[in-house]
DNA sequence: TTCAACTTTGTACCGGTTACAAAATTGAAA
DNA sequence: TTTCAATTTTGTAACCGGTACAAAGTTGAA
């Protein structure tokens, strides 16, 4: 697997210590963190942290490609590596996040009612397994 | 058409002048409008409305079942009355929300991965057919 | 070793939203 | 019609995610 030293420097970043920190909680935990969640996670690890930094460091990943930008129910900002065609899934009850792997290919590209189509984002909520599990 | 003072009464809401003001203003005005954009289309014909009330109402409306609060890209929430299923456009140029009579009927109450799907949202990002006229 | 460029940090601020208590209004009982 | 408790509205302060900005720290090439 690919260093994450050199994912930061095919992208013209410094790999500073934060960057790499934040790009590497990133890829092993896909768990779409907010900004918070991510200095949380870290801060014990780099205790003179800022949470400017890591609001830096995620706008230049968005902006460099590394990173995806979600807003997907509640009104923050979700963070994601994983850039595999995919949709999400909510539990309304432990508030987990799933990917799912469902493509929806049919707007790539497309035309619909005459609006050019760029972007899809396709977002279900509901009950996940395991919480089903647990209901009954 | 239903008048709104009954569509109130049936979902056991007192019809008061506001109320039925910012009712009124959202089965007439499609435009998925934020509570700030609905103060601010009231306010002149209110003149002592408060926009706490706008936010306690929006809460209420929402919470009986007569509106939908949608969080669709940016970090607001955008209201709206029709209930009809549909999914969501937004042109990038001119940032105007278009409905989008497509169903996702194949979602409904689905199992998927295992997972029990309650609601779906689609939202799509581009270009409008009025945008793209001017592009050229 | 030097120094300009870059990165990080802390603080203040912003905008959407919520908490809360006081004031105004309502409507049903007396 | 009057009364008064319940409901609704209002204004203010606070909250929270996020941004602006300037000072401090770090880096790396000359
Ligand atoms: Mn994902
Ligand atoms: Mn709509
Ligand atoms: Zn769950
Ligand atoms: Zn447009």
């Amino acid at each position: 697997m690919k260093s994450i030293i050199e994912i930061l420097k095919e992208h013209d970043i410094a790999p500073s210590m934060q960057r790499v920190k934040i790009l590497e909680y990133l890829r092993n935990y896909k768990t779409h963190p907010t900004a918070d969640m991510i200095y949380q996670a870290l801060v014990d690890d780099i205790p003179t942290l800022s949470k400017t930094t890591v609001y830096n460091t995620l706008k230049t990943f968005t902006e460099k490609g590394i990173l995806l930008a979600l807003s997907l129910f509640e009104n923050e900002v979700r963070y994601e590596y994983n850039k595999d065609p995919h949709i999400h899934f909510k539990c309304m009850k432990c508030n987990k996040i799933y990917d799912l792997n469902h493509s929806f290919d049919h707007y790539n590209d497309n035309l619909v009612d005459g609006h050019k189509i760029l972007e899809h984002h396709v977002n279900l909520k509901g009950i996940c397994k395991d919480c089903l599990k647990v209901e009954n």
